[in-house]
RNA sequence: GGGAGAUUUCCCGAGUGGCCAAAGGGGGCAGACUGUAAAUCUGUUGUCUUCGACUUCGGUGGUUCGAAUCCACCAUCUCCCA
Protein backbone atom coordinates (compact mmCIF):
# COMPACT_ATOMS: atom_id res chain seq x y z
CA UNK A 1 0.00 0.00 0.00
CA UNK A 2 2.71 2.38 0.59
CA UNK A 3 5.20 2.86 -2.04
CA UNK A 4 9.21 4.14 -1.24
CA UNK A 5 9.96 6.28 -4.35
CA UNK A 6 12.92 7.58 -3.33
CA UNK A 7 15.11 8.59 -0.60
CA UNK A 8 17.26 11.87 -0.30
CA UNK A 9 19.33 11.02 3.89
CA UNK A 10 16.12 10.13 6.09
CA UNK A 11 14.15 12.17 3.47
CA UNK A 12 11.36 10.14 1.75
CA UNK A 13 9.08 10.29 -1.49
CA UNK A 14 6.47 8.06 -1.21
CA UNK A 15 3.15 7.07 -2.96
CA UNK A 16 0.18 5.53 0.07
CA UNK A 17 -2.36 3.90 -1.88
CA UNK A 18 -6.21 3.87 -0.31
CA UNK A 19 -9.72 2.54 -1.66
CA UNK A 20 -9.75 6.47 -1.69
CA UNK A 21 -7.20 7.06 -4.00
CA UNK A 22 -3.57 7.67 -3.52
CA UNK A 23 -1.63 10.12 -1.56
CA UNK A 24 1.49 11.47 -2.68
CA UNK A 25 4.06 11.76 0.50
CA UNK A 26 4.61 14.08 1.73
CA UNK A 27 1.45 15.22 2.73
CA UNK A 28 -0.29 18.09 4.57
CA UNK A 29 -3.32 16.69 6.04
CA UNK A 30 -6.36 19.35 6.31
CA UNK A 31 -7.65 19.42 9.67
CA UNK A 32 -12.02 19.55 9.14
CA UNK A 33 -11.80 18.52 12.80
CA UNK A 34 -15.83 19.00 13.00
CA UNK A 35 -16.43 17.79 9.20
CA UNK A 36 -15.83 21.05 8.79
CA UNK A 37 -12.81 22.92 7.35
CA UNK A 38 -13.02 26.27 10.12
CA UNK A 39 -13.86 29.76 8.35
CA UNK A 40 -15.99 28.27 5.82
CA UNK A 41 -14.10 26.25 3.08
CA UNK A 42 -15.92 23.51 1.49
CA UNK A 43 -15.14 20.10 0.45
CA UNK A 44 -15.17 21.32 -3.33
CA UNK A 45 -13.05 23.66 -2.49
CA UNK A 46 -10.35 21.61 -1.57
CA UNK A 47 -9.49 20.31 -4.54
CA UNK A 48 -8.93 24.20 -5.90
CA UNK A 49 -6.10 24.26 -2.51
CA UNK A 50 -4.36 20.90 -3.70
CA UNK A 51 -5.86 19.41 -0.63
CA UNK A 52 -5.10 15.57 -0.76
CA UNK A 53 -6.43 14.20 3.01
CA UNK A 54 -8.86 15.51 4.83
CA UNK A 55 -8.82 15.28 8.93
CA UNK A 56 -12.05 14.94 11.16
CA UNK A 57 -12.35 14.08 14.18
CA UNK A 58 -13.74 11.23 16.36
CA UNK A 59 -14.26 12.73 19.72
CA UNK A 60 -16.17 16.01 18.06
CA UNK A 61 -18.60 13.94 15.81
CA UNK A 62 -19.15 11.57 18.72
CA UNK A 63 -20.46 14.37 20.71
CA UNK A 64 -22.10 16.09 17.28
CA UNK A 65 -23.93 15.19 15.50
CA UNK A 66 -23.60 11.53 16.71
CA UNK A 67 -21.47 9.16 15.05
CA UNK A 68 -25.30 6.80 14.74
CA UNK A 69 -26.53 9.71 12.71
CA UNK A 70 -22.79 9.71 10.56
CA UNK A 71 -23.56 6.26 9.81
CA UNK A 72 -27.42 6.66 8.82
CA UNK A 73 -26.52 9.63 6.52
CA UNK A 74 -23.72 7.31 4.93
CA UNK A 75 -20.68 8.13 6.13
CA UNK A 76 -17.84 11.01 6.25
CA UNK A 77 -17.51 11.21 2.35
CA UNK A 78 -21.03 11.51 1.42
CA UNK A 79 -21.56 13.61 4.52
CA UNK A 80 -19.10 15.83 3.72
CA UNK A 81 -18.80 15.78 -0.49
CA UNK A 82 -15.21 14.79 0.15
CA UNK A 83 -14.54 11.97 -1.63
CA UNK A 84 -10.65 11.43 -1.38
CA UNK A 85 -9.03 10.24 1.90
CA UNK A 86 -9.98 10.96 5.58
CA UNK A 87 -8.43 10.64 8.42
CA UNK A 88 -9.88 10.29 11.55
CA UNK A 89 -8.17 11.34 14.84
CA UNK A 90 -9.50 8.81 17.89
CA UNK A 91 -9.97 11.42 20.34
CA UNK A 92 -6.66 10.55 22.09
CA UNK A 93 -5.49 14.17 21.55
CA UNK A 94 -9.05 15.01 23.78
CA UNK A 95 -7.78 13.03 26.02
CA UNK A 96 -4.60 15.63 26.95
CA UNK A 97 -6.72 18.90 25.23
CA UNK A 98 -9.91 18.37 27.45
CA UNK A 99 -7.82 17.77 31.00
CA UNK A 100 -9.76 19.08 33.15
CA UNK A 101 -12.86 17.54 32.11
CA UNK A 102 -11.41 13.94 31.95
CA UNK A 103 -10.67 10.95 33.85
CA UNK A 104 -8.19 7.96 32.61
CA UNK A 105 -8.72 4.15 33.30
CA UNK A 106 -7.52 1.14 32.06
CA UNK A 107 -10.74 0.04 30.37
CA UNK A 108 -10.93 3.99 28.70
CA UNK A 109 -11.38 7.71 29.27
CA UNK A 110 -14.82 8.94 30.99
CA UNK A 111 -15.03 13.02 29.16
CA UNK A 112 -17.52 15.89 29.78
CA UNK A 113 -18.60 16.61 27.01
CA UNK A 114 -17.21 20.10 26.39
CA UNK A 115 -21.12 20.76 24.53
CA UNK A 116 -23.22 20.06 26.94
CA UNK A 117 -21.11 18.39 30.00
CA UNK A 118 -22.65 15.27 29.98
CA UNK A 119 -20.60 12.32 30.48
CA UNK A 120 -18.91 10.23 27.97
CA UNK A 121 -17.14 6.98 27.70
CA UNK A 122 -14.81 6.03 25.28
CA UNK A 123 -12.42 3.40 24.83
CA UNK A 124 -9.94 1.68 22.11
CA UNK A 125 -13.23 -0.16 21.01
CA UNK A 126 -15.59 2.66 21.16
CA UNK A 127 -12.91 4.90 19.43
CA UNK A 128 -12.38 2.10 16.44
CA UNK A 129 -16.43 1.76 16.56
CA UNK A 130 -17.12 5.70 16.31
CA UNK A 131 -14.35 5.94 13.64
CA UNK A 132 -15.52 2.97 11.53
CA UNK A 133 -19.03 4.28 11.88
CA UNK A 134 -17.64 7.62 10.64
CA UNK A 135 -16.42 5.27 7.59
CA UNK A 136 -12.55 7.00 7.34
CA UNK A 137 -10.21 5.95 5.33
CA UNK A 138 -7.55 5.95 8.31
CA UNK A 139 -8.48 5.15 11.76
CA UNK A 140 -5.94 6.40 14.41
CA UNK A 141 -5.02 4.31 17.61
CA UNK A 142 -6.81 5.28 20.60
CA UNK A 143 -4.01 6.52 22.82
CA UNK A 144 -3.36 9.25 25.68
CA UNK A 145 -1.44 11.72 24.39
CA UNK A 146 0.86 12.81 27.19
CA UNK A 147 1.15 16.47 28.73
CA UNK A 148 4.69 18.20 28.82
CA UNK A 149 6.53 17.89 30.76
CA UNK A 150 5.77 14.43 32.34
CA UNK A 151 6.85 12.36 35.25
CA UNK A 152 9.19 9.49 33.70
CA UNK A 153 7.20 6.84 35.76
CA UNK A 154 3.68 7.89 34.78
CA UNK A 155 5.21 8.20 31.06
CA UNK A 156 6.24 4.36 30.94
CA UNK A 157 2.96 3.57 32.76
CA UNK A 158 1.16 5.22 30.03
CA UNK A 159 2.87 4.19 27.52
CA UNK A 160 2.27 0.59 28.51
CA UNK A 161 -1.30 1.33 28.75
CA UNK A 162 -1.00 2.81 25.40
CA UNK A 163 -0.19 -0.58 23.55
CA UNK A 164 -2.35 -2.86 25.40
CA UNK A 165 -4.86 0.04 24.10
CA UNK A 166 -3.36 -0.77 20.90
CA UNK A 167 -4.09 -4.46 20.49
CA UNK A 168 -7.29 -4.13 21.84
CA UNK A 169 -7.91 -1.28 19.06
CA UNK A 170 -6.50 -3.76 16.39
CA UNK A 171 -8.74 -6.65 17.45
CA UNK A 172 -11.95 -4.26 17.29
CA UNK A 173 -10.90 -2.87 14.32
CA UNK A 174 -10.65 -6.59 12.67
CA UNK A 175 -13.74 -7.40 13.78
CA UNK A 176 -15.55 -4.29 12.67
CA UNK A 177 -14.12 -4.59 9.08
CA UNK A 178 -15.23 -7.99 8.62
CA UNK A 179 -18.97 -6.96 8.90
CA UNK A 180 -21.25 -7.26 6.00
CA UNK A 181 -22.57 -3.52 6.91
CA UNK A 182 -19.67 -1.66 7.76
CA UNK A 183 -19.17 1.70 5.63
CA UNK A 184 -15.25 1.14 5.21
CA UNK A 185 -14.31 -2.54 5.57
CA UNK A 186 -10.87 -1.50 3.88
CA UNK A 187 -9.95 0.66 6.99
CA UNK A 188 -6.91 1.32 8.33
CA UNK A 189 -5.21 1.46 11.71
CA UNK A 190 -1.99 3.31 12.88
CA UNK A 191 -0.41 2.83 15.64
CA UNK A 192 0.94 5.75 17.79
CA UNK A 193 4.19 6.27 19.57
CA UNK A 194 4.16 8.09 22.68
CA UNK A 195 6.94 8.46 25.49
CA UNK A 196 6.74 12.08 25.84
CA UNK A 197 10.38 13.49 25.59
CA UNK A 198 11.86 9.98 27.12
CA UNK A 199 14.00 8.92 24.09
CA UNK A 200 14.45 5.10 25.83
CA UNK A 201 10.51 5.19 26.39
CA UNK A 202 10.04 6.35 23.01
CA UNK A 203 12.26 3.93 21.23
CA UNK A 204 10.99 1.00 23.57
CA UNK A 205 7.40 2.13 22.22
CA UNK A 206 8.12 1.73 18.88
CA UNK A 207 9.66 -1.32 18.76
CA UNK A 208 6.99 -2.80 20.53
CA UNK A 209 3.85 -1.51 18.63
CA UNK A 210 5.92 -1.60 15.74
CA UNK A 211 5.33 -5.97 16.07
CA UNK A 212 1.73 -5.79 15.14
CA UNK A 213 3.09 -5.15 11.79
CA UNK A 214 0.04 -1.89 11.44
CA UNK A 215 -0.70 0.00 8.13
CA UNK A 216 1.12 3.05 9.16
CA UNK A 217 2.67 4.48 12.05
CA UNK A 218 2.50 7.94 13.77
CA UNK A 219 4.46 9.94 16.49
CA UNK A 220 1.93 11.83 18.65
CA UNK A 221 2.66 13.92 22.35
CA UNK A 222 4.90 16.15 20.31
CA UNK A 223 4.76 19.99 19.99
CA UNK A 224 2.66 19.77 23.08
CA UNK A 225 5.14 22.72 24.54
CA UNK A 226 8.96 21.49 24.26
CA UNK A 227 11.48 23.06 22.21
CA UNK A 228 11.47 22.45 18.69
CA UNK A 229 14.76 21.07 18.93
CA UNK A 230 13.65 17.94 21.42
CA UNK A 231 11.08 17.47 19.03
CA UNK A 232 13.52 16.51 16.58
CA UNK A 233 16.00 14.81 18.81
CA UNK A 234 13.03 12.41 19.69
CA UNK A 235 11.99 11.86 15.71
CA UNK A 236 15.64 11.48 14.81
CA UNK A 237 15.80 8.22 17.72
CA UNK A 238 12.47 6.47 16.80
CA UNK A 239 12.98 7.11 13.05
CA UNK A 240 15.32 3.59 13.07
CA UNK A 241 12.68 1.95 14.22
CA UNK A 242 9.85 2.53 12.60
CA UNK A 243 8.86 0.46 9.58
CA UNK A 244 10.77 1.77 6.22
CA UNK A 245 7.91 0.38 4.18
CA UNK A 246 5.09 2.27 6.43
CA UNK A 247 3.89 5.80 6.32
CA UNK A 248 5.22 7.73 9.44
CA UNK A 249 2.54 10.40 10.51
CA UNK A 250 3.72 13.29 13.17
CA UNK A 251 0.64 14.58 15.03
CA UNK A 252 -0.20 17.88 15.35
CA UNK A 253 2.98 19.53 13.47
CA UNK A 254 3.26 22.43 12.60
CA UNK A 255 4.89 25.36 11.32
CA UNK A 256 6.56 25.37 7.75
CA UNK A 257 10.31 25.32 9.34
CA UNK A 258 8.92 22.02 11.47
CA UNK A 259 7.34 20.18 8.63
CA UNK A 260 10.83 20.34 6.88
CA UNK A 261 12.84 19.37 9.77
CA UNK A 262 10.55 16.55 10.40
CA UNK A 263 10.68 15.24 6.24
CA UNK A 264 14.53 15.64 6.50
CA UNK A 265 14.15 13.38 9.34
CA UNK A 266 11.60 10.95 8.01
CA UNK A 267 8.26 12.26 8.28
CA UNK A 268 6.03 11.44 5.71
CA UNK A 269 2.69 13.13 6.89
CA UNK A 270 1.26 16.04 8.40
CA UNK A 271 -1.24 17.85 10.76
CA UNK A 272 -1.85 20.98 12.37
CA UNK A 273 -4.50 23.29 12.68
CA UNK A 274 -2.42 26.41 12.46
CA UNK A 275 -2.73 27.22 8.69
CA UNK A 276 -6.38 27.36 9.49
CA UNK A 277 -6.71 28.83 12.83
CA UNK A 278 -4.02 31.64 12.24
CA UNK A 279 -5.41 32.37 9.25
CA UNK A 280 -8.58 33.34 11.43
CA UNK A 281 -6.84 35.24 13.54
CA UNK A 282 -5.37 37.01 10.34
CA UNK A 283 -1.82 35.52 9.97
CA UNK A 284 -1.30 34.77 6.63
CA UNK A 285 2.04 32.58 5.28
CA UNK A 286 3.88 33.68 1.83
CA UNK A 287 7.17 32.78 0.90
CA UNK A 288 8.46 36.10 2.26
CA UNK A 289 7.20 35.31 5.26
CA UNK A 290 4.25 35.46 7.95
CA UNK A 291 2.32 38.80 7.82
CA UNK A 292 -0.69 39.76 9.82
CA UNK A 293 -3.02 40.88 7.82
CA UNK A 294 -4.88 43.58 10.63
CA UNK A 295 -1.62 45.34 10.51
CA UNK A 296 -2.22 48.68 10.20
CA UNK A 297 0.62 48.97 7.49
CA UNK A 298 -1.46 46.98 5.02
CA UNK A 299 -4.71 49.44 4.80
CA UNK A 300 -3.11 51.09 1.15
CA UNK A 301 -1.30 47.84 0.18
CA UNK A 302 -3.17 46.91 -3.36
CA UNK A 303 -0.67 43.96 -3.93
CA UNK A 304 -2.07 40.24 -2.98
CA UNK A 305 -0.85 38.61 0.12
CA UNK A 306 1.98 36.66 -2.08
CA UNK A 307 2.78 38.11 -5.75
CA UNK A 308 4.08 34.51 -6.76
CA UNK A 309 0.98 32.46 -4.83
CA UNK A 310 -1.66 31.04 -7.32
CA UNK A 311 -4.35 30.70 -4.93
CA UNK A 312 -7.89 31.74 -5.29
CA UNK A 313 -7.41 34.94 -2.89
CA UNK A 314 -4.11 35.87 -4.29
CA UNK A 315 -5.46 35.58 -7.81
CA UNK A 316 -8.56 37.90 -6.88
CA UNK A 317 -7.90 40.04 -4.02
CA UNK A 318 -5.36 42.81 -2.47
CA UNK A 319 -4.32 43.14 0.98
CA UNK A 320 -6.11 46.26 1.87
CA UNK A 321 -9.10 44.02 0.78
CA UNK A 322 -8.60 40.98 3.61
CA UNK A 323 -7.55 43.59 6.24
CA UNK A 324 -10.70 45.65 5.77
CA UNK A 325 -12.40 42.04 5.52
CA UNK A 326 -10.95 40.93 8.59
CA UNK A 327 -11.28 44.19 10.52
CA UNK A 328 -15.22 43.97 9.75
CA UNK A 329 -15.68 40.91 10.84
CA UNK A 330 -16.79 39.78 7.14
CA UNK A 331 -16.70 35.62 7.53
CA UNK A 332 -15.33 36.28 4.20
CA UNK A 333 -12.11 37.71 5.24
CA UNK A 334 -11.72 34.30 7.19
CA UNK A 335 -12.65 32.01 4.21
CA UNK A 336 -10.05 33.63 1.70
CA UNK A 337 -7.30 33.98 4.63
CA UNK A 338 -7.72 30.26 5.49
CA UNK A 339 -8.01 29.00 1.91
CA UNK A 340 -4.53 31.24 1.31
CA UNK A 341 -2.98 29.31 4.20
CA UNK A 342 -4.04 25.66 3.22
CA UNK A 343 -2.86 26.76 -0.39
CA UNK A 344 0.34 27.64 0.97
CA UNK A 345 0.99 24.28 2.94
CA UNK A 346 -0.26 22.11 0.26
CA UNK A 347 2.06 23.82 -2.13
CA UNK A 348 4.99 23.35 0.53
CA UNK A 349 4.63 19.68 0.59
CA UNK A 350 4.10 20.02 -3.33
CA UNK A 351 7.47 21.64 -3.37
CA UNK A 352 9.22 19.58 -1.10
CA UNK A 353 7.57 16.16 -3.23
CA UNK A 354 9.28 17.86 -5.87
CA UNK A 355 12.45 18.71 -4.75
CA UNK A 356 12.87 15.20 -3.13
CA UNK A 357 11.84 13.89 -6.99
CA UNK A 358 15.38 16.04 -8.54
CA UNK A 359 17.18 15.40 -5.41
CA UNK A 360 17.52 19.12 -4.55
CA UNK A 361 15.48 18.86 -1.14
CA UNK A 362 18.73 20.00 1.44
CA UNK A 363 19.37 22.79 -1.01
CA UNK A 364 14.92 24.21 -0.47
CA UNK A 365 15.21 23.08 3.10
CA UNK A 366 17.99 25.54 3.90
CA UNK A 367 16.87 28.32 1.01
CA UNK A 368 13.58 28.63 2.93
CA UNK A 369 13.78 27.81 6.72
CA UNK A 370 14.41 31.29 8.25
CA UNK A 371 12.24 32.66 5.68
CA UNK A 372 8.75 31.37 5.36
CA UNK A 373 8.62 30.70 9.19
CA UNK A 374 9.11 34.15 10.30
CA UNK A 375 7.28 36.95 10.74
CA UNK A 376 7.75 39.81 8.95
C1' G B 1 -43.34 81.88 27.21
C1' G B 2 -43.10 78.27 31.79
C1' G B 3 -40.93 73.72 33.85
C1' A B 4 -37.55 69.28 34.08
C1' G B 5 -33.10 66.93 32.65
C1' A B 6 -28.58 66.45 30.21
C1' U B 7 -23.19 67.86 28.35
C1' U B 8 -17.09 62.66 30.87
C1' U B 9 -11.05 60.79 27.80
C1' C B 10 -12.00 58.35 19.64
C1' C B 11 -17.52 56.51 20.51
C1' C B 12 -21.18 54.60 24.08
C1' G B 13 -21.23 54.91 29.17
C1' A B 14 -20.01 54.66 34.95
C1' G B 15 -18.40 58.15 38.37
C1' U B 16 -21.86 63.16 42.53
C1' G B 17 -15.65 66.53 47.27
C1' G B 18 -9.66 63.43 48.11
C1' C B 19 -8.48 56.06 47.11
C1' C B 20 -9.82 59.60 39.42
C1' A B 21 -5.86 59.98 34.05
C1' A B 22 -11.16 58.58 35.56
C1' A B 23 -15.02 51.54 35.93
C1' G B 24 -17.17 48.71 31.86
C1' G B 25 -18.19 48.05 26.71
C1' G B 26 -17.05 49.35 21.60
C1' G B 27 -13.46 50.99 18.29
C1' G B 28 -8.04 51.53 17.49
C1' C B 29 -2.98 49.48 17.96
C1' A B 30 -0.05 45.16 18.81
C1' G B 31 0.95 40.04 20.36
C1' A B 32 -0.15 34.75 21.01
C1' C B 33 -1.95 30.38 18.55
C1' U B 34 1.35 23.24 16.53
C1' G B 35 -3.52 15.31 16.33
C1' U B 36 -9.09 22.83 17.08
C1' A B 37 -13.71 23.48 24.13
C1' A B 38 -10.13 28.88 19.64
C1' A B 39 -14.21 33.84 14.00
C1' U B 40 -10.48 32.75 20.41
C1' C B 41 -7.26 34.64 24.12
C1' U B 42 -3.65 38.42 26.02
C1' G B 43 -1.55 43.25 26.35
C1' U B 44 -2.20 48.29 25.31
C1' U B 45 -5.13 52.78 24.25
C1' G B 46 -4.42 61.69 27.47
C1' U B 47 0.80 63.96 27.05
C1' C B 48 5.81 63.87 28.47
C1' U B 49 12.11 64.16 29.99
C1' U B 50 6.97 57.65 31.90
C1' C B 51 8.80 53.98 39.01
C1' G B 52 7.67 60.81 38.44
C1' A B 53 5.48 65.14 36.32
C1' C B 54 1.92 67.77 33.48
C1' U B 55 -2.88 68.75 31.02
C1' U B 56 -8.11 66.72 30.82
C1' C B 57 -14.55 65.45 32.38
C1' G B 58 -19.29 71.84 27.41
C1' G B 59 -17.32 77.36 28.57
C1' U B 60 -16.07 81.20 32.17
C1' G B 61 -15.76 82.57 37.07
C1' G B 62 -16.32 81.12 42.24
C1' U B 63 -16.48 77.99 47.12
C1' U B 64 -12.66 74.63 49.27
C1' C B 65 -6.35 72.59 51.82
C1' G B 66 -8.45 69.75 47.58
C1' A B 67 -13.62 69.80 42.27
C1' A B 68 -15.42 65.49 36.76
C1' U B 69 -18.18 65.82 41.37
C1' C B 70 -20.65 71.97 45.10
C1' C B 71 -22.35 77.32 43.50
C1' A B 72 -23.28 81.32 39.63
C1' C B 73 -23.74 82.81 34.81
C1' C B 74 -23.23 81.50 29.57
C1' A B 75 -23.56 77.85 25.39
C1' U B 76 -25.71 73.54 23.20
C1' C B 77 -29.16 69.46 23.25
C1' U B 78 -33.56 66.48 24.99
C1' C B 79 -38.31 66.11 27.14
C1' C B 80 -42.98 68.10 29.41
C1' C B 81 -46.76 72.18 29.83
C1' A B 82 -48.54 76.40 26.94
Amino acid sequence: MFTLLKKQGSARRGIFSTVHGDIQTPAFMNVATAAAIKGAVSAFDLKALKCQVMLCNTYHLHVRPGDDTVRRIGGLHKMTGWSGPILTDSGGFQVFSLAKLRQIKERGVTFKSHVDGREIFMGPEESMQIQSNLGSTIAMAFDECIENPAEYGYTKASCDRTVRWLYRCRDEMNRLNSREDTINRHQLLFGINQGSTYIDIRCEHMKRIAELDLPGYAIGGLAVGEPAEEMYAVIEAIEPFMPDDRPRYLMGVGTPANILEAVERGVDLFDCVMPSRNARHGHAFTWQGIININNAKYEHDTSPLDESCDCPTCRNHSRAYLRHLMKCGEMLGMRLLVMHNLYFYNTLMEKIRAALDDGSFDEFKRRQIGVIDVRI
